[in-house]
RNA sequence: GGCCCGUUCGUCUAGGGGUUAGGACGCAAGAUUUUCAUUCUUGAAACAGGGGUUCGAUUCCCCUACGGGCUACCA
């Protein structure tokens, strides 16, 4: 047991866009996994494919890890001992490695052209490239050497592809699926180096993590089907006592009907996909995001842990540190999660609820300046938070709930209000008035007798007035209790509200 | 088509050879709030089907069905 490696752990996205709720996830669970045993979170950026590569995605990926609190050890910005992260500045090993696989016999050169292969794809329909066929396609295993040799000297274009034996099976223990088994012979030739000299994920996936020493992996179970080429690679390049251990995460699925969740599932259904907003910046198409729809980070975490992982007991919100203590990979579920959109409004909800004011405030501050009110002291902001917070889903839903608080209503229901007017009703609130400016001490406890007492002397109902009183205050039947209002707004604006709407009322 | 993975309330899930199959979201009803929301209480709601194994399967095994993934010089 001494001889243990240090857990290594990586997320390797690849910028060719937004981060979706399943990239997150992955990036979650590997760094979950690497801070529960103390091990390293890296972040690599799979650039392989550069007609892919999206510019501003490299360092949108990177912000959402910030934003999320998965912060690398060790990343394109914070390199450490076994860089470069990018996958693109790495490019002159990955040659090296597939020409050793070439010479070991485990791989070969490959001179069909992409025409060519697709003319094949359209002559059979199940056209893979494999042991079947390979003899008669052409590659250094089909030509003779020297026919192999020339072409290569003429600098002919080629891959280079992995020699899949024919009957073989490859078996290995997932750590969340237990043992999976494929049979070779099934599985085509994958290509390993393409024409441009880049790798495919295939090749660049073992290379990088033998490099960076990874020693457990998390991805996709998209990826499973070809994780027997992973395993095959590792033997094949001699380290198959480095291979890291593998954990292939059930998927996210789209909320209605079936598959993976997308991008165009958001824009159908009207929920973000994406962690933050993301701009296209070839179509200048914007996707939203969940931070600026107003999701705190805790929350949305919180809820992408819960999507396929549980502690085995029935709490639900969990906080990074607890994420971080409890998690284990056995108690991540098999099976794929539709993604509920009303669950995460609930978790941002009490995330909200549980979140320290003055935590809150500078998030509630930038929704006031949105709205134009950037002149308010932070005690008062505070004060009317703590007032309003458990109504809000998302932190943006402090201006519909609140706005009144630092602007005037610019309407009133005068409707709920009119049809049941009076002249007893006006001159009560014209010696209401009297009586607040009166008022010595201003607080809700003091303000709801004093109030009530005075509609008792009326003769009225104490019905007949709260009504009109909180319509005169924030211009609607809506709001926190009146009273809890009256005292946050002060007795000038309160004064000031009751004479400006009672002309209206009356 | 082939290969691989999966299947407990509508959804996320707990459970596990004998349970009133538990929780949460959502939904419904009631209470509180002289508004709305919150909150609280209650309720409806599930082991895909068929074969085994067993005294006994939702749980273990097999088959089927269904769902999903992969099957690119994408990742």
């Amino acid at each position: 047991m001494s001889s243990q490696k240090k857990v290594r752990v990586r997320f390797a996205p690849s910028p060719t866009g937004g981060l979706h709720l399943g990239g997150v996830r992955t990036a979650l669970f590997n760094y979950l996994f690497a801070k529960h045993h103390q091990g390293d979170f890296i972040l690599r950026i799979e650039d392989t494919d550069q007609t892919r590569f999206v510019p501003g995605a490299e360092e949108y990926i990177q912000e959402c890890l910030a934003w999320c609190g998965l912060i690398p050890d060790e990343s394109p910005l914070k390199p450490g001992a076994y860089g470069p992260y990018r996958q693109s500045e790495r490019k002159p090993s990955y040659r090296q490695f597939a020409e050793q696989l070439v010479a070991d016999g485990y791989a070969y050169y490959a001179f069909d052209t992409a025409e060519e292969l697709e003319e094949q794809r359209k002559l059979q329909p199940n056209f893979r490239y494999s042991h079947e066929n390979r003899m008669q396609l052409r590659n250094s295993l089909s030509l003779s050497k020297e026919e192999t040799e020339e072409l290569l000297k003429a600098g002919v274009p080629h891959t280079i592809r992995i020699k899949m034996p024919e009957d073989q099976v490859v078996t290995f223990t997932d750590m969340i699926r237990g043992q999976v088994s494929f049979e070779t012979k099934l599985i085509d030739d994958k290509v390993l180096l393409k024409a441009d000299g880049m790798p495919t994920y295939h090749l660049a996936v073992v290379v990088d993590d033998k490099a960076m020493e990874i020693t457990h992996v998390f991805r996709g179970e998209e990826w499973l089907p070809s994780a027997p080429v992973h395993l095959l690679l590792w033997e094949y390049l001699g380290w198959k006592a480095d291979m890291p251990q593998w954990a292939h995460l059930p998927l996210i699925l789209k909320p209605d009907g079936n598959g993976k969740l997308s991008k165009r599932d958001g824009d159908r259904l009207g929920f973000p996909v994406y962690a933050m907003n993301w701009t296209d910046p070839k179509s200048g198409e914007l996707t939203k995001g969940f931070r600026e729809l107003g999701f705190l980070p805790e929350a949305f975490v919180n809820m992408l842990a819960m999507l396929g992982w549980n502690d085995g007991t029935d709490q639900e919100l969990f906080s990074m540190e607890e994420l971080i203590d409890k998690f284990t990979v056995e108690r991540i579920s098999k099976s794929g999660a539709k993604f509920d959109f009303e669950k995460a409004k609930w978790f941002n909800h009490e995330w909200i609820k549980k979140t320290d004011d003055v935590v809150l405030l500078p998030q509630v501050k930038e929704v006031l300046a949105a709205n134009g009110i950037t002149d308010v002291e932070d005690s008062y902001v505070e004060r009317v938070l703590a007032a309003v917070k458990e109504r809000m889903t998302y932190v943006s839903d402090f201006w519909n709930q609140a706005s009144f608080f630092f602007a005037d209503p610019v309407q009133y229901d005068v409707d709920a209000v009119k049809p049941k007017w009076n002249d007893n009703k006006t001159v009560f609130f014209e010696n209401i008035v009297k009586d607040f400016e009166a008022q010595q001490s201003w607080t809700a406890e003091v303000l709801e007798p004093m109030f009530k007492g005075k509609v008792a002397e009326s003769g009225m109902k104490v019905g007949e007035l709260m009504m009109p009183f909180r319509i005169m205050l924030v211009g609607g039947k809506f709001g926190p209790d009146v009273f809890v209002i009256t005292e946050l707004l002060g007795k000038e604006k309160v004064i000031e509200r009751v004479n400006k709407a009672l002309a209206l009322f009356k």
